[in-house]
DNA sequence: TTATTTGCAAAGTCTTTGCAAGCAG
DNA sequence: CTGCTTGCAAAGACTTTGCAAATAA
């Protein structure tokens, strides 16, 4: 991610927050900032949010950590994904118009989550939305199966 | 569901027992059952289960009924569902070969979930199975939007 | 008979909440 | 200043686990 991107990021947080009557906080900041800074290792749960921060020397309460990612996913600078590990996981959305499609590959073997951009759901999502007579506004789609690593190998 | 359904699932839960040294057990029955008579109300968690078979005077202890929707999943029997409102839910696997195709649409409003039959997917997978180098075995799809009730009136 | 299963209660994990002190605007 | 935020600890929701008694095969 370009530092233009990164700054755009940060704009966008202190935009959202003076519009809906929040106040930036250095942990609010800190926060988004390892979102942008996890450019791989995305998928980040509140324990490792708060983990992260740690290790920058961020030391602030986990219910801290908590209580903002459900705020950025609120404002629309985070998503929600739910990989069924037994937290719930966050990502940066993308914010170019396609936010809402996000599509991953998981490995029943080794558990790795890969990310596919390609979207073809589109004439898909019409279809069922005029047969069922649903207004789709987004789609989660998990795709279940064995990544070539896994193939590669003898499985576990 | 037909009533040579039933008793076909039920005999399928006895052969897939036995085959993996599982006993029969009343409650295991009871378990089944409930899925099967919820032709509605699909999706059901561990607790409602429970209180479902409360309501039939099947007083099990609720470790009971989380141990065996578990293993019943591991079965094939069951599948579990997560629509991220704070439980895992199961419902019947449909055994017709098709059994990991299963769609939602979920109303933001009221959060009503409509299951869906169409599978356009195939040819998606495929593409997506060929660029990623993924050898896809299952897939979750779930459509987020407003159904035709929540259209029609005020949104709460 | 004998290994599996159950029920209960206790413990575990992830997440939320109440409240006094702290801080951004 | 003043209301939003934080940190902490306690509480909550859902799920798992240990263990003795019960039971299916």
């Amino acid at each position: 991610m370009s530092e233009t991107q990164r700054s755009f990021k940060m704009q966008d947080l202190r935009g959202k927050l003076s519009a809906n009557n929040y106040k930036m906080t250095p942990q609010r900041k800190e926060i988004l900032q390892v979102f942008i800074d996890s450019e791989q290792g995305n998928h980040l749960s509140a324990e490792e949010v708060h983990e992260l921060l740690r290790k920058k020397d961020f030391d602030f309460g986990l219910a801290t950590v908590y209580r903002n990612v459900e705020l950025l996913t609120e404002l629309g600078i985070l998503m929600k994904v739910n990989f069924d590990d037994g937290c719930v996981r966050y990502e940066l959305s993308s914010g170019d118009g396609k936010t809402h499609r996000h599509h991953h590959l998981i490995c029943l073997n080794c558990k790795k989550v890969i990310e596919f951009k390609e979207d073809m759901l589109d004439e898909v999502e019409d279809r069922i939305a005029a047969k069922a007579d649903f207004e789709i506004v987004n789609h989660e789609v998990k795709f279940f199966g064995y990544c070539s690593d896994c193939r590669n190998k003898v499985t576990t």
